[in-house]
DNA sequence: TACTTAAATCAGTATATGCGTATATAGTAA
DNA sequence: TTACTATATACGCATATACTGATTTAAGTA
């Protein structure tokens, strides 16, 4: 520890953590995840409330499932899903914020005027 | 705020978080970034702590810049390049948690003997 | 000016992944 | 069994992106 080095990653365990943000780097699952925070829904409601195809729901959600950010139950005929695991609302909410403060400063550089340095 | 719903990102929104987790997504950018919680370094240094050839360290970092993860700045023929935003290891460290809870559950399906439900 | 080093970018190729369509599977009821 | 509904999956196509190798740009030096 003399060298302050922190804890790193294995090759295998960065590949891991690619692998799931690969998983959340498409709008259309964030869109379900979304969708999902509100409670459990069916895949039919989740195409309806998403606006996208029972085919595409099917795969994302299958993709989800793979990476265990939902648990699916089946109910008859129809099967419901729901978040498995609430980490992720945390992971979007700090990008959350990063995304504020990069706006917040975009902005600045477009309107300077608006923040005088030296009034 | 009487049907107790969250706020919810809009299409550009989850666009941008989308773009943000895809960036996040390789093994060879999440190795760099890895690589950079030690302190700045060159483009060089990077290429020789990574092992990746130089016109990969070098579009990756652009990529990373573009998202504002990283800063640079020019020392003479070199450039040295550090995070920016070190909200990125929240997100790794959050990620990680995850990926531990999910083999220990994996674990304890495997060797369901170790952990006796009715002793 | 030319020469060297460091970094960025371009061109070509290969792979990955999303979408749409069609089909397959699972459950329910007649 | 057949028929109907809900979900999952397979196939083909198009696009995105990562890699390699070559070239270009930038800074320093003689």
């Amino acid at each position: 520890m003399s060298t302050g080095k922190k804890k790193l990653f294995s090759p295998g365990q960065l590949a891991a953590v690619s692998r799931l943000f690969g998983v959340l780097s498409e709008p259309s699952r964030l869109a379900l995840l979304q969708a999902l925070r509100g409670g459990p829904l069916t895949v039919s409601e989740l195409m309806e409330s998403c606006a996208m195809k029972q085919a595409n729901v099917s795969r994302h959600l299958g993709v989800l499932h793979d990476q265990q950010l939902v648990k699916r139950e089946r109910n008859g005929t129809s099967v419901c899903y729901e978040i498995a695991d609430p980490m992720i609302f945390s992971l979007c909410n700090l990008v959350c914020g990063k995304m504020e403060r990069d706006a917040k400063r975009a902005a600045a550089l477009f309107h300077p005027g608006k923040f005088p340095r030296h009034p």
